[in-house]
DNA sequence: ATCAAGATTACCT
DNA sequence: GGTAATCTTGATA
């Protein structure tokens, strides 16, 4: 059994955090349904400083969970109609959180083409679609508003363990993608020459 | 009450 | 490379 990212490990900054993500597995058990995927491409948000943030400009309804304490797991929905999942850092009030942007599917292949819309026939080179984008492997995961407010350590339907070691030259670096605000920060971390990136 | 924008994706030419 | 789909949120009145 994989072991379960500690709380110590979301205490950090975001950027470190974001970094130590990559090579990490994510899990989830939705309706029986496992689906495992190794974290493959993050990206930094930080409540105070960054315009891209959805907590910088204070607390709100939607991101309250941004300031509880790393840990936690803050889902939201974007263009009516796609998720995307954050894993929230630092101590409480930071309203900081890192976006997993991509994974690599490691099990549960069959369900995620079902929830992708993809038939079972595909190749594995064309299972990049399954989980090359937030929106993407969360559909694939099953991840969605119910999930928000979980913390990592203790859900029984979204969980973070050990994986991977990256090595810091398999790193690679660049602004945030789809965003209009503070473009100028590379707060975007991905794993070199990765299939499931969403964008090299 | 109204409104524009949005941490995206799929499908079109 | 361009754009439609689709709807919640946060800001402004």
């Amino acid at each position: 059994m994989p072991k379960k990212l500690a709380r110590d490990f979301f205490l950090r900054p975001t950027n470190e955090v974001a970094k130590g993500l990559l090579g990490k597995t994510l899990t989830t058990l939705v309706g029986g349904q496992k689906t495992v995927g190794r974290i493959v491409e993050v990206e930094a948000y930080l409540g105070h400083g960054d315009d891209a943030c959805h907590a910088s400009r204070g607390q709100t309804k939607r991101n309250k969970v941004m300031f509880a304490e790393g840990g936690h797991c803050y889902v939201y929905l974007i263009y009516g109609m796609y998720y995307c999942v954050n894993v929230v850092t630092e101590a409480s009030g930071y309203g900081s959180a890192v976006l997993i942007r991509a994974v690599e599917p490691i099990e549960g292949l069959d369900v995620m083409k079902i929830r992708r819309g993809l038939p079972p026939t595909i190749t594995p080179r064309q299972s990049f679609n399954l989980t090359s984008g937030p929106g993407k492997l969360c559909q694939a995961f099953a991840i969605d508003q119910k999930m928000s407010g979980q913390q990592f350590l203790t859900s029984k339907l979204i969980q973070l363990t050990e994986g991977d070691r990256i090595s810091e030259k398999d790193i690679l670096q660049g602004p945030r993608i789809g965003i209009s605000k503070a473009t100028d920060l590379e707060w975007r971390y991905f794993i070199k020459n990765n299939n499931w990136v969403s964008r090299p």
